[in-house]
DNA sequence: ATCCCGATACCCCCCTTGGGGTAATCGACG
DNA sequence: CGTCGATTACCCCAAGGGGGGTATCGGGAT
């Protein structure tokens, strides 16, 4: 969680340009945001904002030409980093939520009042998701992982904690070495955890362990 | 959203008597809610729960014997329309995170108020997801993932059908040799197939390809 | 006090893998 | 007819990975 004497670099995309200006004289009128920029188009912004590297994007979700939700799935991809916000003159609960699907952190109302905004902003710099109940809930039902009775699971195989951390950045496809940099350990120590994973899951290789475990973590399983 | 006369009935699972008499109280001091039941084990809810359908269930993280998480997977699976709220004495992120996971869909902290506990049933009967913002961040950036349009994406490449082939068997958790015998070809030409697909695919390994491509093949694309 | 387990680390040996080539065949497409 | 991509196959070579040890150390369980 950043300090609040850091200050927070604000980017606006908005096609409407007095709300585009509403806007910057909210986030200026408080003297920890910096108004680093504001585009009236998506294609616009995305051509800029790696030059400016705000913190905090506050982006329209409607735009005319690409939408604030194209824009806000490529910016996340190039720079994952960086924070948006989606700005919204209604509740469109599935607006919204594709929003949210293609990497915004959180939503706020047009019609929100400047109290608001600044709290919403805040919000995220401090690790938050500012967001309606109802968009919350389904939010989290996505999230909610389906039962599926599948034939493969890791049953009553007992993993250490640093066995699970092993194979967790196993499944980001590392290699022995750079697993032993992440976890400041040796290549050796990570060469013998995987060998008893491979003897707990009863598989012979890297791959066919990580396939078992991403398996195990989405069945939750239940033996009864 | 359900009209605020309708009753709401809520069961209490809670393995720490005086807490779970306490919630109790709390519940029936609120004249539109109604406890139907407390229980103290995981165990003992579920084999009880559905005589008693509540809309709400309390359930306590840590419980003796089955955990509330392992509890609330299980309870989602037979009855998807009751909804969960986790309680939990600490902020313990890690836990809250698995308990949403597993279906719960919100949480409370055993130190809240009354009010507070009112709150947060009132908040899930009316169609929320009561947690705190650090809890909706991790959420909301659980949810980016599976959609992102990054480096993750196989469908704009375009695999070959004896490339998909060995991809397939190379989930299966396959060597080079095993595919060969499979496909009844060289192992070097499963070596040069796979070049290519590291190629495409822009990864070093046969385990980061693996989890690719078996990425790519379970995200359920959204249409908006 | 003892023993077992998890985590740490290093050893040897040998096979597998990844990255770089070259090349033949075959069907498709212009 | 030439060319392109897909598929097949082989080569070398360096690095990584898997299987077998041994050993220390600290913390729980017995």
């Amino acid at each position: 969680m950043p300090a609040k004497t850091e200050t927070t670099n604000v980017a606006i995309v908005e096609d409407n340009a007095a709300l585009g200006s509403s806007l910057k004289k909210v986030v200026e009128s408080d003297s920890s945001l910096r108004c680093i920029g504001v585009w009236t188009t998506a294609e616009d912004a995305l051509k800029k904002i790696d030059a400016f590297r705000p913190h905090i994007v506050l982006m329209d979700i409607n735009l005319p030409g690409m939408s604030g939700i194209e824009a806000t799935a490529r910016l996340k991809q190039y720079l994952p980093d960086i924070k948006v916000v989606m700005v919204t003159v209604y509740r469109d609960h599935d607006k919204i939520f594709a929003a949210l699907k293609a990497g915004a952190c959180g939503y706020l109302l047009k019609r929100s009042n400047p109290a608001e905004v600044r709290e919403a902003i805040h919000d995220v710099r401090s690790g938050g998701a500012p967001m309606s109940p109802e968009i919350a809930r389904r939010v989290v039902e996505a999230f909610h992982q389906p039962v599926k009775t599948g034939p493969t699971m890791v049953d009553d195989v007992k993993l250490s904690k640093r066995e699970t951390e092993i194979l967790e950045l196993l499944c980001e496809g590392l290699a022995n070495k750079e697993i032993a940099d992440r976890l400041d350990i040796s290549v050796e120590t990570v060469r013998v955890h995987l060998k008893h994973v491979y003897e707990k899951l009863h598989v012979r290789s890297r791959t066919e362990a990580a396939m078992k475990f991403r398996d195990s973590k989405e069945e939750p399983r239940f033996p009864h």
